[in-house]
RNA sequence: GCGCCUGUAGCUCAGCUGGAUAGAGCAACGGUUUUCUAAACCGUGGGUCAGGAGUUCGAAUCUCUUCAGGCGCGCCA
């Protein structure tokens, strides 16, 4: 029905409205055509009058005259009416009106207006921690958004691939395989461990896992801690210089052992949390910059052509001549690459894997990264257009009310495994996923793991397992579960349906502005009016006649709630 | 100092590609169960959409500005 007003709302712009080609244009671009909040306006409402007036300098008045009979022709069009300041409500036909439902049913992926999607190769990558911890709740909400995302814009006919960038190449790796070390041969009690080594209880999980003969004398321990620096980063560059020096082949293995564990539990939490990459992409595997025919040197030989140059030993990218605040180094004095270089090949990588759009979902704390990356983008010749930057806020979690500290290096704080563990997966995404990503996010697990009535995620899920039971009852009670509505019966339920019938164009503006959140209040609302509808109509007891569109509406309102939810990588209760 | 984000009911937030009376949950108060799951529903109270100016037929939404808060500005990752 979308499309069917749609286009005869193109026909009229073209034909009745003398407009020249940008006014046409405009005009094409900026009226809307939507589905009504309340039946009272009709099932579908245009603001194109109002906005063609603004173009074509005549009274919306006068404009809607002459648009509404060309409406009213149209035999599922019931009636047309001017409303407000120049809305055209349109009025379907009962029966056009309920078929659009079983348009939808049948076809749950033909979107509206689809037309104008081409589907897309889209690339997703999200999480990405560095692989020096288990992952912590701040993660989960990326993780949490990353999915969702990918979820909605498979539904919406893109072909999604999920990455995780895993940085094993960089210095937090050689702390992580510092401390494991240090933990091993029991270099420092507690007290003096250092600063800038991470203390978490999984260090040492890691280290007593670790087959290694040899053991350090106490000799051996008074030369490698012999007077180190008191700053503690710089004690932890000497002490990694050190153990890598003197104790090579340990030094390896536990590196390689280290990283192992970390990213298997990484894994692990993922998994329990639902959430699958296609693909996991090693920093390493970029190779080295000594190594000239490894990728990230040929990345680099690159945009040295033509962008970067010498400047106090370093090379530096022209990196304002795309828009960026300042030129940035991309191998250091001593040679070394920056973290900048490494991603602009990565970057590099993703781009020539052929995907129309790649979506880098970050933590916040990185917005000031995106010039930067958008630039080498340009410099190696791609469009930054191509790259989409969802930025994610931390999330603060909350404890009956005071906030759970959390503090990664301290090894002390709330892991998402535990959240996991605490209230569910489920109900841990939905709270992740109910507000805006780039904005902060209070989190009460109190909240989320009460049976109490401010628990919004049991609201929705109650409202599944409600229709799960009723349809149970009535298939206990002899009854059949119809498969179309009868047009002339029971229209209490219209209000409901014309909601289930907004969800398609909840899920496309989600999927297109890359906001998940629409769809946890769409589900809120549509919870809402459902609830709303049991506690005033017996639905078991109505008339015979009655019933058949009621149970045919709870069908399709609970298949749009689970659908709604599998969106989110939320399973819909049956039963509560 | 520069850049990005935020400011909507007592609290937590939707709404922001301009549109019809500004919404929801919680909290407060008062109701609803001989009947399909009361984790529900109904009702009442509660708002200068931070302040100011501008654009527009029309602004919570766009522009400018002031105030308040958060974050980012490394040859760190």
């Amino acid at each position: 029905m979308y499309n069917q007003i749609s286009s005869s709302l193109s026909d009229f712009i073209d034909n009745e409205l003398s407009l020249h080609a940008d006014q046409r244009k405009a005009l094409l671009s900026k009226h809307k055509l939507t589905l009504t909040d309340s039946l009272q306006k009709g099932h579908w409402t245009t603001n194109l009058c109002l906005v063609a007036s603004n173009l074509a300098k005549k009274n919306p008045r006068d404009i809607a005259l002459a648009l509404i009979p060309k409406l009213e022709n149209q035999p599922e069009i019931a009636k047309v009416e001017l409303a407000g300041p120049g809305f055209v409500n349109i009025f379907l036909t009962r029966e056009a009106f309920l078929n659009q439902l079983d348009d939808a049913h049948k076809n749950p992926n033909s979107f509206a207006n689809s037309s104008h999607a081409s589907n897309e190769k889209i690339q997703i990558e999200f999480v990405s921690a560095n692989p020096t911890g288990p992952l912590h709740v701040g993660h989960g909400r990326g993780a949490a958004y990353g999915d969702a995302i990918g979820r909605i814009l498979q539904r919406l006919g893109h072909e999604v691939s999920r990455e995780y960038y895993v940085n094993d190449a960089g210095r937090q790796i050689d702390i992580l395989a510092c401390s494991i070390f240090l933990r091993r041969f029991e270099c420092f009690d507690d007290d003096n461990f250092p600063g800038s080594a991470y203390k978490g209880s999984y260090i040492l999980e890691i280290a007593q896992g670790i087959e290694i003969d040899s053991t350090l004398s106490q000799a051996q321990k008074d030369v490698l801690m012999d007077s180190l620096p008191s700053d503690d980063e710089e004690k932890i560059d000497v002490l990694i210089e050190r153990i890598k020096t003197n104790y090579s082949n340990s030094w390896l293995l536990i590196r390689e052992h280290g990283l192992d564990y970390v990213i298997k539990s990484i894994k692990e939490d993922l998994t329990e949390f639902k959430v699958i990459f296609d693909n996991w992409f090693f920093e390493s595997s970029l190779g080295e910059l000594s190594d000239k025919k490894s990728e990230i040197s040929m990345a680099l030989d690159q945009v040295k052509k033509d962008h970067a140059y010498e400047k106090n030993g370093a090379v530096w990218l022209e990196s304002t001549k795309f828009g960026d605040d300042k030129d940035r180094v991309i191998i250091r004095e001593d040679g070394r690459g920056t973290y900048l270089s490494a991603d602009l090949a990565y970057h590099r990588n993703k781009l020539d894997r052929g995907f129309d759009t790649i979506i880098n979902v970050w933590g916040s704390d990185h917005h000031g990264y995106i010039k930067r990356i958008e630039a080498t983008i340009e410099a190696m010749g791609y469009r930054k257009k191509q790259m989409k930057v969802q930025l994610v806020q931390f999330a603060n979690l909350f404890e009956n009310g005071s906030k759970v500290k959390m503090s990664t290096r301290s090894g002390n704080f709330y892991t998402l495994k535990q959240l996991i563990d605490d209230i569910g997966p489920d109900a841990s995404r939905f709270y992740y996923l109910s507000k805006q990503a780039d904005q902060h996010l209070d989190f009460d697990i109190g909240v989320a793991r009460s049976n109490s009535k401010d628990n919004l995620y049991y609201y929705v899920q109650y409202a599944h397992a409600r229709i799960c039971s009723v349809e149970k009852k009535y298939l206990e009670s002899g009854g059949t579960l119809p498969d179309q509505f009868n047009n002339n019966d029971f229209n209490g339920c219209d209000e409901l349906l014309q909601m289930a019938l907004s969800a398609q164009f909840v899920i496309k503006s989600a999927g297109e502005n890359l906001q998940p959140h629409l769809i946890v209040y769409y589900l809120r609302d549509i919870s809402q009016s459902f609830h709303q509808f049991y506690n005033s109509v017996n639905i078991l007891n109505a008339q015979e006649s009655e019933q058949n569109n009621i149970i045919r509406s709870l069908i399709v309102v609970k298949s749009v709630i689970a659908s709604s939810l599998k969106l989110l990588g939320i399973e819909p209760l049956d039963s509560m």
